[in-house]
This record gives C-alpha cells, structure tokens and sequence, in this order.
DNA sequence: TTGTATGCGTTATCAC
DNA sequence: GTGATAACGCATACAA
C-alpha cells in the first residue's frame, strides 16, 4: 500500500490536519514542526494522492491537449512545448490524438476535458458551433492556432506569413505565384487566404484548392502547379512542400531553378532535404508555451486572441524565375 | 456544477447505490430500471468524477507514457498508437517527455506513475537498476523498445534487422561495411552491434562508434565513412541515415552510387527524401497496440518478453559498390 | 432486487 | 498554531 498523509503524520507525531498544512501551506504551520514533517514525508516517500486532492480541491492537476494528428510534426513539437511548460507548473498533460476526425474531436474534449483543469484545443477541425458547446463547461478553454466561439486563443499572424513569402517571391522577381492550400475546414488555411487576397496587383496569385495536408497532398498539388503556369508555388504546410518538389523534380522540373517552392510551419524536417526548404518559420514551442501561461494564467487574457510573430527563413527552394523575357 | 450520480439517483427516483450499478454493474438491477436510470443519465449530461471512482476502485483510467523525446517520430508513433489503442479500453493517456535525460525520466515516472493503471517506458535510458527500483513500484509496468530487471517488454528482432541489412548489402556486392551507432546507453544499439558480431567472416563491420540519434549525428558520423573505406553504412536510425546522406552528397560522394545507406526504423520521413531510403523498417503502430494489450492483460505475459518481426524495406540509397577491382 | 451506511485520502472549517 | 471533524463523489458490504 501506498504511503498516505495519515501515515506521515503518525510518524511525525501530529495530526492529519497539520501535516497537510506543513506540505501545503507551509506558511500555516510552526518552523519547527513544519521542517519535521517534511522529513518524515521524504523519508517514507510519500507521493500525495491526486484522486483524492481532486475530490476536495477541484483540481486535477491535470491539463487535455488535443491535437489532430500527433504524427504530424507540428502537433508534436507543440505537445512537447505543451508537456514541458505544465511540468513546470506542477501539471500532468493527457494527451488526445482525434485523428483529424471533428466527431471524435467533440467526443474526447466532453470525456477528457471534464476532469482537467484546462483544456487546449490544438488546431480543431470542429465547427463554432461545437466550439461554443465545449466553450459552455466552465473549465477553461483555450485555443491553439485556431480562432472561433469568443474563446481565448493563441495564433501567429498568418497573413503577415504570407506577405512575407510573397514580397520575397516578388523581390526576386515572381509575379504568378500559386497557392496549394490545406484542408477545407482549416482555420489557419482560411486566414492565409485572407492574406493572399489583401496582396495588391504587383503579384497574381492563382488557387490551386484543397488538399490533404500531407505529403501526398503536395504532390497532387504540383501537377497543377505546372499547368497553372506560375513560376513560383506557395505549400499550406513544409509536409505539402516537400511532395510538392518530390513531385516536380519527378516530372523534370528543376527546383528552385524552374519553380520557386515556399513551406509553412519550420518543421526539423524542412532542413532534412536537398537543398532545404524556404519556409514560413512558425514558434511552434513558444505557440505551446504561451498557451500553457494564458490557460493557467490568473485571470483572462486581456485579449481574447494572442498573436505571436512569424519569420520568413529563406533557404534553398527559392531563387529567381526562369528567363522568359522576349529576346 | 457537473451533475452527479446523486442528481441522477434522484431524478430517476431511485437510491445512489442503484444508480451506480445501473451504470457500472447493469446485471445487478432490474431491467426497467435499468433502462430509466441510463436514459436519465444520459438526458443530463452524466460522467462519472473520475477521482471519486479512483478513490474507492483504486484504479485512476490513466496510463502513463514515458518516451525520450516526442518530437522524435519513432515516438510519436509509438505514442499515437498507444493512446489509440488505450481509449479503446477506456483509458486515457498522460504522455511524459523525459528529453532523453536518465534522471528527468525516473523522477517522471515516480511522480505520474504512481496514480496510474499502468506505466508504458518506451526506449528508458535508465540504468537496469532504476528501472528495478522502478519495478518495485506494485502497478504493472511494460518496457517498450527495451528489456532489463525481469520486466516483462516488447521489442523488435534488432538482431534479425541487422542481419536483413547487411544480407542485402552482401548480396550486392559489399564487403565492408560501416555501422554508425545511436547513443552509448540505447539497448536497442547493443542488440545490433551483437547483431553484427553474429554475422560470420563474409563482411567486414567498422565500427563508427556512438552518435546522438538525430541528423547531426548522421553528418558527424559521415566523415568517418569516407576515411574507413567503406562501400556501405548502416545507420543507427533514420535521422542518421537521412544526415549521412546529405553530408556525404555535401562531399561530392554520391548515393548510392559510391556508397550505399541503409536506415533503421522506415519512420515517414524515410520516403520524403530523394532517393527514399532503404531502411529496416519496424512495426512502429503495432509495437504501441501491442505494449498497451500486454499492460493490460488480464495476467503477466506468458514470456518475459515479446518480439516483433522486422523488415527490410530496399528503397533507393542501396546499390552495388562502385567498381574498385583492379583492371 | 434495492436501500443504508461506510470509507477511500485529502483539504477546509471550525473550534480551541 | 493546532487538532477534531466534515465533506468531496463514488462503489461496495451488508441489511432488508
């Protein structure tokens, strides 16, 4: 059997009561008394228990993150941020996988969000609609790269991502630029679109649509690419970027060379191939870490939504277009 | 508030002791009630207070999780697995990120373990004796990726993985062969350099000696094939793999032509690159299923230890040596 | 088959 | 500053 609070406080020759508060209060306690029960609570090892902390306290110390698909390198460098900053705050993470699916995404948030003393919804698929059904549980919920239903929110600023691929595309002298876009619920897809609309007319800019946000998707996406005559192609995410020149390279088109190729997200794979990929750098750990300090934090943000910055990092799949001047 | 099983109790106008075993034990309690007490339940929205039921049962409905680093997707697919197949059983999921420090991971599992169904170690780099203090702890702990202190584990066949590799690389004309090894303390590298002493006087093995289990290992470890005279290299993951690749190609030597590369794991990434990789790939979904059915199980696995099958999956970054005899 | 009473380990509320 | 005691929400032994 576990080591338990009575137990402490037997060996310590006081009451139940006062040992409690000597571990967590200690200010509530004599010196004397306080340093020997911690004593004693070290020497038997004892490890409070967190059912029972709950039952009276309210808290669980445990936080929910859910995230659509772990596998994808961007929900685990966010999970890692995530896990490291709760720790560090005395907090557990469960973590959720919702397999891309907003059905399931609802069902987990009702069965794990109900106990733990926040909630982060990391890029949810599901609609405001079911948004604002979660948002109605009194814990508190915050969202992660997604805005919707008045709740509190930590984004990066999407549009100003794009314009800075797309003033780099342009400084070098682009002026079709494609978009190969992710899927059709995205939130952040939906605001890089925005972005791509408020350009002005130095740069035209062709849709490419959905895809799935894979590699896979990418490679779809470049067929289009090439029939859509833009010399330059902007991915949804670095995974699209890279099938996007997987794709390409297959057909025979040289990248940069031919066709200029921009990523999103910064994932350590974006550095992996040849030549890397330029992409818009994301702060994945800092997205985790500012979203564990607004969800603990004291009281709500004063901003529903927190916008963090995002960084152009300018690599080897980007260079000037092919020469088609008239001779 | 949540509602609770006393509001249910009394709005389906029956005692709490009644209501409870309508919901958890159904046998016990005449059909129609049985019936009324689950549609009221239902209509209001009920979920049982988990640490009121962790209390009295004991049982809290959490695994625990412990991998080195989740960015790292080996582990992540191991993690999503895990967590995939452990709601299946009605559990969820606290995943703990030890950033591969030995310390870090054993007062990790102290702290989370102890309230949990069950404690997953996935690829500890604790000693064997932590991992026995460990063990002393009563609830049921699963090493995955590791054997050691008579705990029951699931593993690959890294020896067998070895054995495909290298089988592959002599069938294609390779005589001598280096291994770029993962870090000193990983269980998993010592069963392949065992692997590679097994292999009989056919081929020559140099060994590269420990790397961190990441690209730059890999780059690091690219400069010593080229001075050991090796036509070909097994790396101790695929991380390595995709880093010599890139630092080897940096040097002018091209692959596969002059020097072949063959990964462990077939982790995504693997086919994200041009050439994909050959690599010996392991059932990362079904190392996850299997750890979380043998945690579970109603009693200790019958072996100590399970083993998977691996496979060698040829891609293209093996070919013949370059043609070295003398004219 | 159903209800009553008890207790799980901890913290909060009181007296003292 | 400290110690009894109640209470959190649920499952179970026991009584009916």
């Amino acid at each position: 059997m576990a080591v338990t609070l009575r137990d402490v406080a037997r060996a310590a020759g006081v009451s139940a009561a006062t040992a409690s508060r000597a571990l967590s209060a200690p200010d509530l306690v004599a010196p004397e008394r306080r340093e020997l029960v911690r004593r004693v609570a070290r020497e038997l090892g004892y490890r409070p228990n967190r059912a029972a902390r709950e039952l009276i306290t309210g808290r669980s110390g445990y936080l929910c993150l859910l995230v659509p698909d772990l596998e994808n390198p961007f929900f685990a460098a966010v999970a890692k941020a995530v896990q490291s900053r709760a720790r560090a705050s005395g907090h557990a993470v469960v973590i959720a996988d919702a397999e891309e699916d907003p059905r399931l995404e609802a069902e987990l948030v009702a069965q794990l969000g109900a106990q733990a003393d926040g909630v982060l919804l990391c890029s949810p698929r599901m609609s405001d609609d079911d948004l604002m059904t979660v948002a109605a549980g009194a814990r508190p919920v915050l969202l992660v790269n997604r805005e919707g239903a008045g709740l509190p929110s930590v984004v990066v600023d999407n549009r100003d991502g794009v314009r800075q691929a797309v003033r780099h595309l342009h400084a070098l002298g682009h002026r079709r630029v494609a978009y190969a876009g992710g899927p059709a619920g995205s939130w952040s897809d939906a605001r890089r679109r925005d972005g791509l609309q408020a350009l002005g007319p130095d740069v035209e800019v062709v849709d490419l649509g959905a895809h799935p946000p894979a590699f896979a998707g990418g490679v779809a996406a470049a067929d289009l690419v090439l029939a859509s005559g833009a010399t330059a192609v902007l991915a949804h995410n670095d995974l699209m970027a890279l099938g996007l020149v997987d794709r390409l390279r297959a057909r025979g088109v040289r990248v940069p060379d031919d066709v200029s190729v921009v990523g999103f997200d910064d994932v350590p794979v974006a550095t992996l191939v040849t030549p890397a990929l330029t992409t818009v750098a994301m702060p994945l750990a800092r997205l985790g870490r500012t979203a564990v300090d607004l969800l603990l934090g004291p009281r709500e943000p004063a901003a529903p939504t927190t916008v963090l910055p995002v960084e152009l990092v300018v690599r080897g799949t980007t260079a000037p277009p092919p020469d088609t001047s008239e001779p």
